[in-house]
DNA sequence: GTGTTGACTTGACAATAGTCATGTTGCGGC
DNA sequence: GCCGCAACATGACTATTGTCAAGTCAACAC
């Protein structure tokens, strides 16, 4: 069972947040609380689920293996980002694998409790198509930028995915390590360093895990515009 | 009101077959029965979602306009296939564009129905479920492919999945214009031309809509060999 | 029939991304 | 400190795909 501070985490998750507090309780009572380290192996595609995980510190990245051998990445999750819950309710194979990319603290909240407790209060079903309708949505927005965009693009809408700020300068600090950037964008490492050192003629700097854009909007502009425009 | 013949396909779907027939029945009474044509809009983008659908007759795309102009298909639904679920049941806007490829009949189930049922019985959120999580396997599939694949590949794939025999030869044909399929497919009709004389040389013959496969393993292998060997 | 239209194919060329090879750098272990 | 490793960068080359242009073909209205 998970420790004050951590539940006080999982309550800020999409999946639980907008449960009634005695629900989240039960539900929080009987989660499993566990460490991973960078790499370690959270499930595996084609295993059955039994749980709905939240994250509570650090990063989890779903892939999936292909038969020859590379790796397509699905999604990185952080910190109040829940996943599996589709899965979980049904009983069927994982479609992909989960691993830790960071030394990382997942909460499991088992199936059956969920299960019983979605026969109580049908809110439950809603809660949980809330964030499965999340991932949906970020699985679609996924598939317009790779068939829609060019690798160069795609890296300037996740730096500014990355930005708090409406426009004018900003620096951010890169989340994971740029092989994983490179795989979560359908692509190669090499690409991304080449789509870094063109994002230079728009205003942005790249040291390390530390990038500075100059100009917001410029990036912005880059992202949409016409492919004739991009050079 | 649909008829009976209309309401036998909607109870063959993925998101009916499984619930009580009771309340099958409820739904279908308040759902509503349109016939589009080829081209004509279901609903757009950023519309808020009334109702979920069900496809009885013809083809339905799902498709993302970019800021640029140009669209990402992310999904096409045949007879018997539901969409549009996770998004009636939270009031939200739809992520996608829905338009008929062909002419096509659509059940339309008021999302006040749905949610009103799946107070009295919880077992409806699982089928809603249900099918929301087939959605989203099928968009991890997709993104796979994409990362993954070569366009050739993916239309070998695409072709395999039409098959229902497991090996030898087989016949198909395109279930719907090449255009489409190219989008679907996340390539440009162009690409999709060579890609299919490309497949010549392992045995595929492509005259108008129809598809010749002479060696069904032949095109499995192809898809699953390494890059080296593509050629 | 004729003409028009849109789907499809093909070729030439440009742009983009992957592959392979090589080199640099930062970091943890010792 | 030094070593070794893995992440990252860069260059040269190849493969894949998009773009533009031209042409074929079938369907359909007239």
């Amino acid at each position: 069972m998970p420790h004050e501070a951590q539940k006080a985490i999982a309550r800020q998750s999409l999946l639980l947040r907008s449960l009634p507090d005695q629900h989240v309780e039960t539900l929080l009572s009987h989660a499993i609380w566990r460490q991973y380290d960078r790499g370690e192996t959270i499930f595996l595609q084609e295993e059955t689920a039994k749980a709905v995980h939240v994250v509570l510190a650090g990063w989890v990245k779903l892939f999936r293996m292909t038969p020859t051998g590379s790796e397509a990445v699905v999604s990185v999750f952080k910190r109040g980002d829940s996943f599996g819950e589709a899965v979980a309710l049904r009983n069927v194979p994982y479609p992909v694998s989960a691993e830790a990319v960071s030394t990382c603290e997942v909460m499991h909240i088992p199936s059956p409790i969920l299960i019983s407790l979605m026969k109580e209060d049908p809110e439950i079903g809603i809660s949980i198509l809330a964030s499965t309708f999340t991932h949906l949505h970020s699985l679609v927005a996924q598939l317009e930028q790779l068939k829609a965009q060019t690798g160069a693009q795609r890296v300037a809408e996740f730096l500014l995915n990355l930005c708090d700020e409406v426009d004018g300068r900003c620096d951010v600090s890169l989340p994971y390590d740029k092989m994983l950037i490179a795989g979560r964008l359908g692509m190669k490492p090499e690409s991304l360093s080449r789509a870094f050192s063109r994002l230079k003629t728009v205003g942005v700097k790249i040291d390390r895990s530390h990038a500075e854009i100059s100009d917001i909007n410029a990036l912005r502009r880059y992202v949409e515009d016409e492919p004739a425009n991009l050079r």
